[in-house]
DNA sequence: CGCCGAGTTGAACTGAATCAAGAAACGTGG
DNA sequence: CCACGTTTCTTGATTCAGTTCAACTCGGCG
């Protein structure tokens, strides 16, 4: 944890807003960047945290685990994007969900006045994130029906399209498990389409 | 179509604003009630709608159409429900998904000036709003994890404990939709299920 | 070198889909 | 109130996409 950085978080905002250097930086000196080495955990189920974490460096990712102990990934979080807990940063019950590093990342540690405090700052900001939370809402909206309608095929040809650099920094199973789909399955569902591209 | 009316939208706001009757009045006499038969499309795949639905009275459902010419639903809104097509009214672009009536429904026609009107009058309206749309997201990866974990059985199980009355008044079928799986398969699962609560 | 985790491949299995009849339930008009 | 057609639900037989389990390959790294 240190003091200085959160350039990302810096920019994002600036380019957001209509906010001036030494607005955002008002805001942000309170608050710390966070250090994680891979693996590393930042939210367990069954834990409170209130936090919201800004990636700044590095990629995380939220998940369950089911009854028979497999994981389910419900979101990846690589540079410049926000995660948290939900049950647990907003509504204060135990959260439902883990979220750990999958590399050595740099987050920062947002609390619950943050959202207010940025507010004041900046009559926009609300409007920002708004439109954030809105576009989350159909981002999610779209998994949910891929999931309802699309085969395990389909559901990669849409992952790889739609994120590609985060393809090249998770390990295969880990996509298989955003996708809904067992390593093995992702690991046939390849090998066809790999056959078909070279055609012929 | 008519100028009365949005009585339910009238007490929702009450309930969790601090504006008094004349205050909500005046934003909501600018909105129409828009009655709808049963099976009426609200919006079609393809269209822009730039419109906020709330459900007064009756049950809409969003649903998309797959390649093979299947439907798949996204959400209910039975009533005190918002419901809208998000890629068109919030992102301007054609709606991906349809919104059509399940029962005969009265619903109020919220605009885009709609938010900005009740912020004016309401200091905690974009609280209210952002806490809604908090609880939507909520929802929303609740499913996912459901769709990603669990069988066709718990995932009927967890739409009975969560929507009980929106299960007496859907057919089957619809729930199946809901749900990801055929409407021949929910019914064997029901008739597992029968056998084992009347169990010996 | 030899281990080790990630990915691949194979063979058997299974939950759910598909296709095709029937059986209930429902509303409408006689 | 019953007969009728229509839609919804159920049931059965079959198929299939994806899972499971187990063995094997490969590339990195101590």
């Amino acid at each position: 944890m240190q003091r200085s950085g959160h350039s990302f978080l810096r920019s994002y905002f600036s380019s957001q807003l209509q906010m001036d250097e030494a607005q955002i930086g008002e805001v942000l000196s309170d608050y710390r960047v966070k250090r994680l080495t891979k693996d590393e955990f930042l939210v367990r189920e069954g834990e409170y945290c209130h936090h919201t974490f800004f990636v700044e460096q590095g990629l995380l990712r939220q998940f369950s685990i089911d009854e028979k102990g497999k994981e389910h990934i419900l979101m990846f979080a690589p540079e410049n994007w926000f995660i948290l807990d939900r049950e647990s940063a907003l509504f204060h019950q135990p959260s439902a969900y883990n979220i750990q590093a999958l590399e050595d990342s740099e987050v920062v540690m947002l609390d619950e006045q943050f959202v207010e405090k940025m507010s004041e700052k900046s009559p926009s900001f609300t409007q920002v994130n708004i439109r954030l939370l809105q576009n989350h809402i159909l981002h999610l909206q779209n998994r949910i029906n891929m999931l309802l309608s699309a085969s395990a095929e389909a559901r990669y040809l849409q992952f790889v399209e739609m994120y590609p650099n985060i393809l090249l920094r998770v390990p295969q199973s880990m996509v298989a498990s955003y996708l809904g789909v067992t390593p093995e399955s992702l690991s046939r569902v390849r090998k066809q389409l790999a056959g078909k591209s070279t055609g012929a």
